[in-house]
DNA sequence: TATGTTGATGCATACGCTTGCACGGAGAAT
DNA sequence: ATTCTCCGTGCAAGCGTATGCATCAACATA
């Protein structure tokens, strides 16, 4: 049989030797609205299927300029919102042609010379929804020409385009709420210092707040995990003047909260305390915890995302674009509801 | 200024021009362990930094033949236990300087057709941690030379490398500990059929159940999410001879199962019902819950699967290997307990 | 019949990099 | 001083594909 000269895998050359034809004619076969004759095409793959020939993405991403690779920063897998938001960008970006390079940045640890070799697969787009890596970073790759896309991240950095969900609505409509509920003591719990989704959601609470004429809240860091929230809300609640209204920055952290509140300090919720989280995700919904919370709709911060970052694939230059997704003040039984 | 021919990227010629050296020079600059001076190579550094050069992984690849890019192939990272399954494999794989090519499968959907477009990327190496791909799929991989790793996943084709969990000895540990526990009926609640796991574990539980002399177990299918799982457990409590004790197929499941034990038939866990898990993921160990299960330690899981697959990289012929990574049973409050 | 149009094809080059080979020079060994 | 190493360097040939250009056949138009 006609061994190949090494072991290596057949070429575009190989196949146009089977099917008596140019290697240009194989390429054309492969590449869709290409001018090539059916009968041709045919002959073509069926010698290729014979062959068991698979074109070379690499290579011809090495002429066309164009990997349709592209790269998504993630950490914070943990908390169920984010391995959600990556399969529906996983999804969205499959039907579109385009492969994931996936980066997780590691805890703590300075994660751009990593990413660093990422980009050195010229990857088409960057989807970043990792806090952990730097807006230097991130300007650096807008320079280098890649278009990039902050999700659930913005920055003061003018020039980057962004995807969000609202988060000063839902704070403030998580105000309105436990205000009309009759609270008394608010808490914020907040994610990490440096998030601005954390930050965001603080300011639309506090401010709505304000303008009801609260002015005093108490205050603990949960840093988006279980550990830390427990630990913060174990603080909350030792403070002699307990609050009865704690609004988490995310489910995640209300779910732990609500547990210490339950099994530590036994208190009923929302009887004793109303808690409140943030994006609809994972077990909020689960009877057991049953979180009014205020959605981010995943599916559709990833469909913004992908689309929005399409049009920067095709138009570079673009002004960037600010979007933020809406989302709903979700009414469960882990706060106290406004009387009738 | 010397601005390229095009608005492209700065190529190694660009580089070695402005450092007053040949291409090659370049090239071995940013090869580890290559014959170059170090004065050269400063000087090499300096200008691709000064020019914001970035190797082209692309290009290289097409000479090594070897893209340094790993398809790790997920479906369910609804379930919490892949997640982290995901974190930790990117993690040891980016510190051995290898990339991650996420692929999801599409629910139900013929995934092939998706995952033969990620096979043109080149991949060195294929992590399976989906049994949405069919085997002949698996195969044809390994046929085109490119190593396989099934993950969490058998198959009784041989050749074949893959690493589990202890399912059958999960299994059996679990009889044993609610039959010492004195329960009289049991159930088990299935993943999805076709899954090796689901069957492992089924299989270690049954078998050790009959030589403890127990032949007549109830049976549900859960299919690995919330809702399905949910339903199974109605249709189990529903029987008029209700179980005292579930072994549901994951903790995911678990956790639905306890829900709805409690909420919907207001049976105390574990006084009138036992529920044991599988995993020792996510939510398994949080208080409201603190499911007794069998754990599933990733974190090994992943070192196991990243050595294996590098070890196959190296020498592609090796005969296939199977590892099962030994877990334990996480006695929580859950089940009941054995006396004494 | 002569001419223009269209679609299919092949040739040759470019994409950005690695690497075998040859070569030169600096120092070590004789 | 001569030979032998060995390291550092440049040259040039690929790696597998896409694509502009030229060519050519087939067919429609005048």
């Amino acid at each position: 049989m006609s061994r190949r000269k090494k072991t290596s895998r057949p070429t575009a050359a190989d196949v146009a030797r089977e099917a008596g034809i140019s290697q240009s004619a194989v390429s054309r076969a492969f590449t869709p609205g290409a001018s090539v004759a059916q009968s041709t095409r045919h002959r073509v793959l069926e010698a290729a299927r014979k062959l068991k020939y698979r074109p070379n993405a690499l290579a011809r991403s090495l002429t066309t300029q164009r990997s349709r690779i592209i790269a998504v920063a993630m950490t914070q897998l943990d908390n169920p919102f984010y391995p959600s938001v990556l399969q529906s960008l996983s999804r969205l970006l499959q039907a579109r042609g385009y492969q994931i390079l996936l980066f997780t940045a590691p805890q703590g640890e300075a994660a751009d010379p990593l990413f660093e070799s990422v980009m050195r697969y010229q990857v088409d787009g960057i989807i970043l929804a990792s806090t952990m890596l730097s807006s230097a970073l991130a300007r650096e790759c807008r320079g280098a020409g890649v278009p990039v896309v902050l999700f659930n991240r913005t920055t003061n950095d003018t020039g980057m385009s962004s995807v969000a969900g609202d988060n000063e609505a839902g704070g403030a409509a998580i105000a309105a709420f436990l205000h009309a509920g009759g609270h008394r003591r608010y808490a914020f719990m907040a994610g990490l210092e440096d998030s601005s989704t954390s930050r965001d959601r603080e300011r639309g609470f506090r401010t709505a707040l304000k303008e009801l004429g609260v002015a005093e809240i108490s205050r603990a860091v949960g840093r988006y995990t279980r550990e830390d929230a427990a630990e913060a809300t174990r603080a909350l609640l030792h403070q002699e003047q307990r609050p009865d209204a704690i609004f988490c920055a995310n489910d995640h952290m209300a779910i732990a909260c609500m547990e210490v509140a339950r099994m530590e300090f036994g208190l009923n919720i929302p009887r004793d305390l109303s808690i409140v989280g943030f994006d609809d995700a994972g077990m909020a919904s689960a009877p057991t915890f049953d979180i009014t919370t205020y959605s981010q709709p995943f599916a559709a911060m990833a469909a913004a995302t992908v689309s929005m970052l399409s049009d920067l694939m095709d138009a570079p230059d673009q002004p960037p674009r600010r979007c933020i997704v809406g989302g709903e003040l979700i009414v469960r039984s882990s706060a106290r509801r406004p009387p009738q």
